[in-house]
DNA sequence: CCCATAGTCGCACAGTTGTGCCACAATAGG
DNA sequence: CCTATTGTGGCACAACTGTGCGACTATGGG
């Protein structure tokens, strides 16, 4: 039996739980029912319900990853592509960011959650910070100033239910058109 | 008996709840405990669960308003001074953000939450149109881009324990800069 | 005095929570 | 054939959830 594809089965169906029902519904009989499987079989791949969301947030950071792995290094767009990756500018992005939305405030207060945060926090700020230097941007703190734009500017489309975020794209690009860069 | 010291008096107490134990521990029993009150006293002044978390959100509205009605409206700094009142640069308004990003997160999937975060959603961009106009900033679609970094920057600072947040009244003194406007 | 009202608190109930335990089926190696 | 491994699923348990209900005390008006 593929293990590693019921791990992920199991991963996507508490994304979907928690962007349809929120974290109070995050419960293992939920997660089981949503991903089509008995309360205990659940348990035979994930042992306790910690790990769900241990291994739900750390599942976001690697397909994120993924996503910015597949974009060319050497595009002359890849600054500009990946700071779109960190917009929810489509359902699978818009779904990704409401799940590390929930769980990154719940790692709060949970110790479990907290490094898997800080590390996906990490990681967005790594690319602000490639993305400004490819873009030639060298002035200091503004990949720190991009970073909180950008997880703002997600933060409102994730925040309201109908927002399909096409608006966040004009307004990063006034902002890098003001620091004298041109958006493709 | 004074009911809407009671009021207040509960409604704190969740917010210590929420800032130290999370949502998940945001029951009847751990917020009367926390209040030293016996949890049928609670429900007294609060019927139902819900009616606590829809006056927990509505009182981080009203602090935020009362705070900012409190500056000098002709005062030249009014802009800077407000601006300052949406990131947590105190303990006090670090624990308002905490509480309206807990709650603001559950209102996603909790249409009880959704209007009252809305109505603060509206009220941070309003400052911040108001802001920008007091600055002489009238760029279409600025007012959106501070609105999203100073909520992106006061997400940071929440979501790390430690984190006092006076690096970013350094991030927006910058950008501010850049747009020909000086901060004191 | 009596009585009504306001507020506090205990208890109980049905439902849900995470998880431990055990029985069962299927599959593969000998 | 027997046996071990891998995985599925059912059942039960203690703890916790929100809330309904009724008993209690205190206070003030008549």
């Amino acid at each position: 039996m593929d293990l590693q594809a019921r791990e992920r089965q199991v991963i996507e169906a508490s994304w979907r739980v928690i962007a349809r029902q929120g974290m109070r519904a995050l419960t293992v009989r939920n997660i089981a029912q949503e991903a089509g499987l008995a309360p205990s079989s659940l348990r035979y791949a994930f042992p306790t319900q910690d790990s769900v969301r241990e291994k739900s947030i750390r599942a976001v950071l690697e397909r994120l990853r993924e996503r910015v792995a597949a974009i060319a290094p050497d595009s002359p767009s890849w600054a500009w592509q990946t700071l779109q990756e960190l917009l929810p500018l489509d359902d699978e992005r818009r779904l990704e960011m409401e799940v590390s939305l929930a769980l990154g405030t719940a790692a709060v207060t949970d110790p479990l959650l907290a490094p898997l945060r800080a590390e996906l926090d990490a990681e967005v700020y790594s690319l602000c910070e490639r993305a400004c230097a490819a873009l030639g941007l060298e002035r200091p703190g503004l990949a720190r100033e991009l970073q909180a734009l950008i997880d703002g500017l997600a933060l409102h489309v994730v925040l309201v239910p109908g927002d399909d975020g096409r608006w966040t794209l004009e307004v990063l690009r006034l902002r890098l058109q003001e620091l004298g860069v041109a958006c493709d």
